[in-house]
DNA sequence: TGCAAATCTTAGCCTACACTAAGTTTTGGA
DNA sequence: TCCAAAACTTAGTGTAGGCTAAGATTTGCA
């Protein structure tokens, strides 16, 4: 009978690679909120000349004093500017992290539905996914779509 | 010129669809502390026999405080019984999301890894995927594995 | 042009999930 | 057997991200 190496799957980590893993998640968890504001933001721009935090409200379906409350750390962290009754602007590392972001969203989207997924699901799925995927996962996807 | 439907990427959702997809990703978020943390009790039990907190607390990352107020929450919601330096235990609910998780997290891990992913990445990013995925999406990616 | 409605802010509250520091309890080995 | 180390809890603190209710400011239209 061979020694047979344990089965990867059935076999814990080591600690400290496994707690390394939560670690980076932790990070992205708290990046997310920032990352869909600045989405959003971003996409009002462009699709109606303006953001305004009542919009953001809605669409994020919460309440303005969150808004508000969430605004006021992008703005802190130098994301996103404001001039009350005026909508809100994205700095340049705003603008940035926008674009990742969008990029991101819209390249899981398209795989997603290239996989068979309906459209709606893939944008349910993409909206969360995108906040966890890392750019390594990104390529290969990417790649598969080529690839047809 | 025809008339052309909008680039639906280009294109915003309703507000009341955007503001439900995030809902549900705020719903994804919550359950995802608890989702990791019976995977790991299920997982420790099963190959070390039992899942002291001290462990669960150097695998999660995370200081043993922590991991007290964070069981006590699980134990409230029904998923987790103690017996103090006896190791924790998983109710019914508890095993039955452990094992759901636990398959998610495998048949990406298995996904990721068939689309030419580096194993270390893909395991990383199943960490996170996992809780924003859909059954939907899953089967999607069962669907992919089967046909090679 | 003036005021009602829209927009935004403030205040006060809550929960989840982190932390450190300082206990308490149990266990196991000399 | 007993005591030091390990395991666990408690207390106190902080931030993120939610909420409602109430107040302030601006805008737009009658
Ligand atoms: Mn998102
Ligand atoms: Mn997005
Ligand atoms: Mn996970
Ligand atoms: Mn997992």
């Amino acid at each position: 009978m061979p020694t047979r190496r344990p089965d990867p799957a059935r076999c814990l980590p080591s600690a400290e690679a496994q707690a390394s893993r939560f670690a980076r998640q932790r990070e992205a968890d708290r990046a997310a909120t920032a990352e869909d504001y600045v989405e959003l933001i971003a996409d009002l721009i462009r699709e109606e000349k303006e953001a305004r935090a009542v919009v953001i409200a809605r669409r994020m379906g919460v309440s303005q004093a969150t808004v508000t409350a969430t605004v006021a750390r992008l703005q802190r962290d130098g994301l996103v500017e404001t001039q009350p009754y005026r909508g809100l602007f994205l700095t340049e590392a705003g603008q940035q992290m926008a674009a990742a972001a969008r990029a991101r969203h819209e390249l899981l989207v398209r795989f997603l539905i290239a996989l068979g997924l309906d459209a709606e699901t893939a944008e349910q799925d993409a909206e969360g996914l995108e906040h966890h995927v890392s750019d390594k996962a990104l390529a290969v996807f990417g790649k598969f779509l080529e690839g047809r």
